[in-house]
DNA sequence: CAAAAATATAACATTATGTTATCTCGCAGC
DNA sequence: GCTGCGAGATAACATAATGTTATATTTTTG
């Protein structure tokens, strides 16, 4: 008659099967003994069967009950399951977590800093998709991911963003006279080759103003979109740049000196996310995490 | 705080998920908004973390709730899936029967039986075991089959039984000159090559015994264990055989033909199961159905 | 067959789940 | 800004599920 039976119920039911008798089920369950004999009574009568047979003092399950009982089995684990993923999701243990992100950080500050955060949290996930600032700007606007590390981004009413000003420093080849200095500034440079990001990004605009101001005027040697290729390049004596410290110091050991830049031009990343979307704990632990991973890269408020 | 979810509460949370709105929910699972509304805070509470967001005047799930989401689907599919089983079982629409016979059986009799019986139980399933009449009465024993179809079985403390004596007939190659006859005796086979069954068994003992009642020496011809390879032989014209009517009628049109057989011989087919082990609903209903096929074969008390 | 152990039943307490009535809040329309 | 509406929350209480203790009944065992 009554169509799905109650979990306690079925609870009642495997504790009998597994020892054979009421009491010591009723004991497992720390409950009393009538109240596991009632639940099966009922179990039984809802269900239509016999559940069990007496034998040499034990009680086997029927032949019925048997055939049920891998199915009930299985519906006990996942109830179980679901509590204890719901609180390892409480406990932000568990979940999963959609990052957008610049491809510079995909490959190299967010591993470290994702493994260590996997390594703390056995159930969560993580999805990483590098792409242009563009692309991630989209992916926010229609909520295909969590949250997004980009810059050049300029407000979005679909968006929330959280800014982060990163120090930048000018890197040039191991050895280079640049290497005699404290702090570069845009006098000391304007003899050489300048690689430098795309002209229509903010940094450019920055930093061509820096020149300008300066007194100087900006010589492209090499246009490029990523701090990283940039490096790349001046590693290998194409010029020098001013870049990201994120991205100076991964090329520290590889040919390439840097100092501080003066005057002072921030690189700005935007963390963003989608508005409407509330963040779920995991997104909000996480980003947390990651703007104190960048802290010792901000630049100072002088 | 508290470790599994009631299934109401998932129940609740599901509908939600599906109709976007409390007030909608509570209307599919047939109950008031108030409800559904409690039950959700309550598991939003337990588990420890927001399970819907307001959006549009719509309630869309979270992150966290997404990512439970399936597992609870799944548990609510099962639950519901025990239910209908557990109904089925009930109107014996569901579970598995064990059966153990003579081979004979499990290659003539059964098959078109256990068609007709999975036909009408979409939920059954059968396995069928063919062997000799020794294993099978171990198998009941140690309780490793719902139920047996043997011969030659004297009874035994574990195992219950039920005879039916199926009539026998004596079969002889088509054009033979026994078809003249209507009945068939000892005196009118005298002179032929017989088949028989094993010389220890019950049936050729009885046989034995018609034939010195009338006098008669019984002359082998060829002993065999099954009454379908005597059919066999006895088509191929290596003489004449009594079997039973069950096993002839499989080989009447395969160049043979059979008359009744006097004096009356029955050969006992026992249908058993094991004492202790309380036959399940389906095995009943098998048997009954098993029974019911054979009345047509069975020996008219005279 | 009697004693002991296990289960069923009865009477009642507590918790989960439901009801109705009513309050609160965000929002569309003025 | 105010008003009225719709959705959800809250309160107060009814009913069903689940638990308890006390005790009767049945089963097992010596």
């Amino acid at each position: 008659m009554n169509p799905t039976p109650r979990l306690r119920q079925l609870e009642a039911l495997m504790a009998v099967v597994q020892h054979g008798s009421m009491t010591r089920a009723a004991h497992d369950l720390g409950i009393s003994q009538p109240a596991v004999s009632r639940l099966l009574s009922d179990l039984g009568a809802n269900l239509g069967f016999t559940l069990f047979q007496r034998r040499d003092g034990q009680l086997v399950p029927t032949q019925e009950t048997r055939f049920l009982q891998p199915d009930i089995q299985r519906a006990l684990d996942l109830m179980q399951h679901i509590g204890e993923v719901g609180q390892d999701i409480a406990t932000r243990k568990a979940g999963h977590l959609k990052i957008a992100c610049l491809p510079g950080f995909a490959t190299s500050h967010l591993p470290a800093l994702v493994a260590q955060f996997l390594n703390d949290r056995p159930g969560v996930s993580i999805t990483i998709e590098p792409d242009r600032p563009e692309r991630i700007l989209e992916w926010m606007i229609d909520e295909q991911f969590d949250f997004g590390i980009t810059d050049g981004f300029h407000g979005h009413p679909a968006v929330d963003s959280t800014d982060i000003d990163i120090r930048t420093v000018c890197v040039f080849p191991k050895g280079h006279a640049l290497g005699q200095l404290e702090v570069i500034s845009p006098v000391d440079i304007a003899g050489e080759n300048i690689i430098h990001t795309r002209q229509d990004s903010d940094f450019f605009k920055s930093l061509a103003r820096a020149f300008q101001d300066a007194g100087m005027r900006l010589s492209t040697s090499v246009e490029t979109r990523q701090f990283t290729a940039a490096c790349e390049l001046v590693s290998h004596g194409a010029g020098v740049a001013i870049v990201s410290e994120l991205d100076a110091i991964k090329y520290r050991n590889q040919n390439i000196e840097f100092r501080p830049f003066h005057p002072v031009l921030p690189h700005r990343l935007s963390l963003v996310r989608p508005v409407l979307k509330q963040a779920s704990l995991i997104t909000t632990e996480f980003m947390e995490i990651f703007v104190d991973s960048l802290s010792d890269l901000k630049v100072t408020s002088e």
